[in-house]
DNA sequence: CCTATAAATACTAATTATGTATTTTAAGTA
DNA sequence: TACTTAAAATACATAATTAGTATTTATAGG
């Protein structure tokens, strides 16, 4: 693992701090610089701009992710134990993003965006291979493990759509909450049915 | 009590709404405007400008504070309870107003900062016959009702500055419950007391 | 079809932000 | 002390955004 300069590591925890909170367009430089005593100049002797401040929170913010799932993944034997932390791992580290920074990304930075896209899905599909395994062992049921893949890789898909969380009016970790709800326990609420055998 | 054009509330309900979320300075009447549906005209033949919809927020916060806490003080006979009840009105109605909107606003509005500072004065002080009064009872203790209500005073005015909150990185909310803590125990942990008879 | 009203759009002047250039300050070094 | 380096502070030019206004288009009622 590489490591990076800690200067830059700062401006990008200033960056990160503001840009959760206020998204990409609403934070300027000198907001920045300031948060840090530090002149605007040294922040672009070591970023090109605005830009790529971006690019370099997302870059880390998937490094992070990636580190994380790997621990789970080495950890863990139990395939459901893999899958339920993968998803609290998502909502913890991803869920503060999408309130404002990822739901301007489509708008404001179209080629980032299009780039974690193409990370989620590669990420995703490692899910997989966890589906086949559960599935062999008899975890998940009889379930077809392309289709449960490729159902998963939908919801999840379906979920990480700033345009779907703004429309229904939740939040991302609500909306990971019911998938993965739907996910282990099903849609059928057998608490109190009317089916009778 | 005046009732308003219910589309001058609309508007005030959006400003509100973003104003909160990212204060006064970042919020453009294009946005209000646009989660509204509706053309800036409009909002410009109801409002003169901007700082007149702050103005009208700061207002209408005021008065909302007032019906409440004359609610409070009607329906509760008990100084205690009328006491514990103003902090919790206050901490839940005007805290998150602290968070953005009111830490920018001795910068960005400082005549209407210096209003509000001056409604609080003068809401702060209504307080003393509640003092005077738990005093008498003997529920506040033998406490001189002049000093208790200037401590009192002293406290919120420190606990409603924005300066101070940002420079303990505590929020309103934290603030407040701090000042409704020392007042209703006193400062000294009685719990595992070093003091012996 | 006409009128009124407000949304949508277009526009201007003023403000603000990005990115760069210049000056000041500070700390170390010969 | 004088010199050097590096970064903060300041100033600035250009590009972008915003407040506020004027104009056009859409809509609903008569």
């Amino acid at each position: 693992m590489k490591k990076n300069d800690p200067i830059q590591e700062k401006i990008l925890n200033a960056a990160e701090k503001r840009m959760i909170k206020f998204g990409y367009r609403k934070v300027t430089m000198d907001e920045i610089a300031s948060d840090l005593h530090m002149s605007k100049n040294t922040i672009y002797k070591l970023f090109a701009g605005k830009e790529e401040i971006a690019k370099a929170l997302v870059k880390r913010l998937q490094q992070q992710l990636d580190e994380t799932m790997d621990n789970i993944e080495k950890r863990y034997e139990d395939p459901m134990k893999i899958f339920s932390g993968s998803i609290l791992l998502l909502r913890s580290q991803l869920g503060p993003w999408f309130e404002h920074f990822f739901s301007e990304m489509p708008a404001e930075l179209p080629g980032l965006w299009e780039e974690f896209l193409h990370f989620r899905n590669e990420k995703i599909l490692s899910i997989r291979s966890l589906i086949e395994k559960g599935s062999k062992n008899g975890i998940f049921r009889g379930v077809n493990p392309s289709i449960a893949t490729e159902a998963y890789l939908g919801a999840i898909k379906a979920v990480t759509n700033p345009r779907f969380l703004e429309q229904e009016k939740i939040t991302f970790e609500q909306a990971l909450d019911a998938v993965y709800n739907i996910w282990s326990y099903g849609i059928v609420d057998l608490s109190d049915s009317h089916v009778t055998i």
